[in-house]
DNA sequence: TGATTATTGTTATATTTTTCACAAAACAAG
DNA sequence: CTTGTTTTGTGAAAAATATAACAATAATCA
């Protein structure tokens, strides 16, 4: 349920919500909270409208009911448990990262081709792609961070979609082949500067 | 010219051509390049056609053909000078980067608030924030990465805003506010990857 | 209490983006 | 040289997405 680009809102209304709630607000306006995450007043009411989120007319919407109407609509009642694959400085970064916490996910181990990695210091444990298979099924895992090198990426998915894990976020610049319940979400860095270069140039 | 997912499309072909190129290919059909970049036969000639770029009936497009119309339109004639503001792990794995250079981009130096990062090791120099006018202006910078926490995402953008820069990819998960004239990238990794765990939810 | 105002919820409209369908061109084979 | 095949190029249709418009409702104020 739920178009593609709407789910991708939600989630920046959540991501606006949990800051504009650290900030002590306990109602917000569909035009603030559009204000807060880019999206126009009609399109956040809308949005809230089609999966069955209520506000009140004159008193806009209550914090913590759409924070647990989101949480709900995205099962983020538990913490849930996410895996990197390839511990280079992208993977390093991306396991390092705090932000994580506040959003009810965890990093739960990387891993790596190469052995040097495994013997480094990490924030998580780091394991070799043979182990693959063990972790994912003890912590429950279903997703994972992709951020090996382009040449081992298509192996790196393989070997994920053979031990059950069900969405990539990609981070290496190649299209993956997966069978079409696996949702791949490409996130290409170098076409994203680009595309911001080929702005510029236009401008000048 | 062109619209805004259209760009973004016409990258990726630049980027599976480079690829397919490398593997000795010379002439390509809309199909196979399709099937590279994950775009439809159809959408990828009809973006062809959009920008003036012509293949040849019954013998698809000639890579080389299409390598420089494309370098043409994004005027990757020259090498292009990008800057790092907040020099983190994610900034750090941005800045050593290897894929920049067959793209013609070139990273040139990084900033950081933080007096210990200057003294660090990385493989680009990394200046405080005070000369980030002067390094923009001596390598003529107008797109810059911003990794910078949340907290101190829009003064960074004020500074770069302030000193000329266009085009900002934002990975801080904040909405930034800018000129009209500035292009902002939102790249949101943690919004990416609940997308994908809201889909392995409804899955199960 | 009645009028006024602010805000949601929703229907209608517009725009953007993609797919479909097929004519036009180029080449190959008989 | 005619017929058949392949692939581009593009106009028309469809689908997805966003904007605009406004009625319904709740709060406020005179």
């Amino acid at each position: 349920m739920g178009t593609f680009a709407q789910t991708k809102r939600l989630l920046r209304y959540r991501m606006g919500l949990i800051r504009l709630k650290k900030m002590g607000l306990e109602k917000v306006f569909s035009y603030t909270l559009g204000k807060e995450t880019g999206v126009t007043a009609e399109l956040v009411r809308k949005d809230f409208s089609a999966f069955g989120i209520k506000g009140h007319r004159r008193g806009g919407y209550d914090v913590d009911h759409l924070l647990s109407s989101l949480e709900r609509i995205f099962g983020k009642e538990r913490v849930q448990n996410v895996i990197v694959v390839g511990m280079g400085n992208m993977g390093k970064a991306i396991s390092m990262y705090k932000g994580f916490r506040d959003h009810k996910m965890n990093i739960v181990a990387g891993f790596d081709i190469d052995p040097a990695k495994l013997n480094k210091k990490f924030q998580i444990p780091v394991y070799p792609m043979e182990n693959m298979g063990e972790v994912i099924e003890a912590f429950n895992v279903s997703v994972a961070v992709l951020t090996v090198p382009e040449v081992a990426a298509q192996e790196a998915v393989d070997n994920l979609v053979s031990h059950g894990i069900q969405g990539i976020l990609n981070l290496a610049p190649v299209l993956l082949k997966t069978p079409d319940y696996v949702l791949v979400n490409n996130v290409n860095l170098m076409v994203e500067l680009e595309r911001l270069m080929y702005h510029s140039g236009v401008l000048k």
